[in-house]
DNA sequence: AGGCTCGTTTGATCGGGATCAAATCCGGTC
DNA sequence: GACCGGATTTGATCCCGATCAAACGAGCCT
């Protein structure tokens, strides 16, 4: 459709090729996907699929964080995933796109034809075993994630996020000891929280004051977030 | 481990089988599964997998209804999926069980060592092609459930599991008109309905209770459920 | 600087659904 | 038949989180 909008995706200098589906090919068959896949970068807000269309689209996030958006006509929406660098979108042999995918910041993607990734696929099993594993796993974070939508106290709700997002920032081989403090910035406003919990930005802005107030977190800025006693937050996040 | 509680499984006549993943196998592939397979009865409320044991098991629903269960300790629980007849469950490839499944009805299961059906599933890439769809079904069904559990009112929750119930019922081949009354039995308690759509007991009753009044539906049994007027429970489940 | 927009915080009120409690219905068994 | 246990229904009350409303703060553009 439309032209290409920057260069060719070069595999070798991929940052993300490691922990990519791609880390499953060598150097041969990732010349074929080399041929097919493009770069693409996307500004923050900016629309990746919408929801119903037809889904022709798939490929690797490389840079930025994006969301998968359920949610009809009227202003309610819900966030049902949210998808980092190295992880996949899209649907191959899937008919229409299910959910719309929108950047939440600046974000660049490794996009490929669906039809063209579906033959890649069908000739390289080790790929698509590695596909049904991550399918596999988003399914299970889903389901405990609808546990946590259908049961959980917005208490909760914060204090889990709180901890997931403290152990996506810590895991990039950074820093302090377990349990000490930990600082990092949050990928989502007050209002993008609230759609990926299941409440409103109002709630979500009194759990976080609340949690500031007993000492258990810092909020050094609007999008930076310090844990100060990840056990209590810990606690916070399991009790009744 | 423990010895075959009943007769081999026996392909020929199995009820489901052009339905179950076992479709995408001709007569000689399926002779691989039939050796590994055994049927197996397990009685309403007995439980088929726990969550956190290790994952030995896999096959197929032949007959019943069963729930995947996800809830910790305290009574709050939440079921995060129901297997029907054809459907699959287990984890080929996934360490641990992540949620328990618990018999709703008497079932009647195909079950299959994991290590076996892996091995299977390597030699057939057609049938590991099926798995990845029903897998990426799943997690669609799931994210879709995460918007009904996070952002829908009591009335829309309830109007919108009956139509899903009606649907499966309706797709029997059977009977009656398009928007002409149905009846059939839910295969779930009140209690089940509530934890399907995270609610309690009493609201579930209450909804049934209100929708019956408005004429909608009528409930000629504590199970069973006549659709009166299924556009306006179509409009119910949608209404803000 | 001013004025703008957008995100965040805080306050006041309201209501839907949870919770507590009790009555009713039904399918068993003796 | 009488009894019993579990599911369901109905009622009364309470509380958490949504909603409505307004103030506050921080970039950003002119």
């Amino acid at each position: 459709m439309t032209p290409p909008l920057t260069c060719t995706a070069i595999c070798a200098d991929c940052a993300v090729r490691d922990r990519a589906l791609c880390g499953s090919l060598d150097d041969r068959e990732l010349r074929a996907l080399n041929a097919l896949g493009q770069r693409r970068r996307v500004a923050a807000g900016q629309a990746v699929a919408w929801a119903g269309d037809e889904a022709i689209l798939c490929g690797n996030i490389l840079s930025g964080t994006l969301k998968l958006v359920a949610g009809p006509a009227d202003g309610r929406e819900q966030i049902v995933g949210l998808l980092y660098p190295a992880d996949f979108f899209g649907q191959p042999f899937g008919g229409q796109t299910d959910f719309t995918i929108v950047a939440l910041s600046d974000a660049e993607l490794c996009v490929f034809p669906r039809a063209g990734f579906e033959r890649v696929l069908d000739d390289h099993p080790r790929m698509e075993r590695l596909l049904l594993e991550r399918t596999a796993a988003s399914l299970r974070e889903a389901r405990r994630q609808m546990l946590v939508l259908a049961r959980q106290s917005a208490a909760e709700k914060v204090a889990g996020f709180l901890l997931d997002m403290a152990a996506r920032a810590g895991d990039g081989g950074c820093c302090a000891v377990p349990g000490g403090p930990l600082t990092f910035d949050l990928p989502l406003t007050r209002g993008q929280i609230a759609d990926v919990l299941g409440m409103t930005i109002e709630t979500v802005s009194r759990q976080l004051t609340r949690l500031k107030n007993a000492g258990t977190i810092a909020l050094p800025g609007p999008r930076a977030v310090t844990i100060r006693d990840a056990a209590a937050l810990a606690a916070r996040a399991e009790a009744a």
